[in-house]
DNA sequence: CCATTGTATGCCTATATCGGAATGTGTCAA
DNA sequence: TTGACACATTCCGATATAGGCATACAATGG
């Protein structure tokens, strides 16, 4: 009943990819599933790090396990990544156009002084 | 000189988006500028916090400021958001599919035993 | 059953976040 | 100048993260 920290890293996927250990994962499970040692090794890490940032990942199921005698074959399930794609692309016409909001900015700004004999402009 | 905690979240816009509030923030500068005390006002949260959330994004470029008088406007700088969602556009093709990777590899597996005559599967 | 290999967890530390409340700074008006 | 309003910053507390290291657990092979 204080004040929270931070937004739990495991709670959904736009804090699951905040961490570039665990996006280099992602990345490296788009060639196919792997085990945790290999996956350690490839990307120089160490063996408890990778599991801990694979816990993180299936927690907020973008990757998936299956048990391979000892091993244990983590991978990928992107499609938690979709929702944060589509909510990034909300903001493809702020990039894509011009000059992100500027124009249309100034566009308001001729409009408003077209409406309102010259005045001061900015201080 | 021992351990990181967690990335700054204000090192990338990956951790800046991670935050909910700062979404939700960036969502309401897609209609226009604003000055803070309006965005607080609008988001329920009080203006220090909006002020602060505001910083960061400033930080890592999402929004950009100007000043208007007693106010500050915050506008939108959505370029920092592209590398991001080029970023997950990397992974469409796993979700976008059938079942992330898993027809592909299937796919993969047909292939392989199509060339060589059937053996031992996959152990 | 024991040893071995492959993973998951627990514990500890340093760091940094987010939120709240209070306070500083800046700008305009009278 | 003083006052009022808009915003920024600082200090505080609570939380939890990421890493390192040691260790527990699991599955397989002798």
């Amino acid at each position: 009943m204080a004040a929270m920290a931070r937004a739990a890293t495991t709670s959904d996927a736009f804090n699951a990819i905040a961490e570039p250990r665990r996006r280099e994962i992602l990345v490296l499970l788009r060639g196919g599933e792997r085990p945790v040692t290999e996956l350690a090794h490839d990307l120089g890490m160490s063996q408890p790090q990778a599991s801990k940032h694979l816990r993180v990942l299936r927690e907020v199921g973008l990757v998936r396990v299956r048990g391979a005698g000892k091993q244990r074959l983590y991978g990928l399930d992107a499609r938690g990544l979709r929702p944060v794609h589509e909510w990034l692309g909300g903001f493809e016409r702020f990039w894509s156009g011009s000059f992100d909001r500027l124009d249309e900015y100034v566009q308001d700004l001729k409009q408003a002084r077209r409406e309102e004999p010259p005045d001061g402009d900015d201080r």
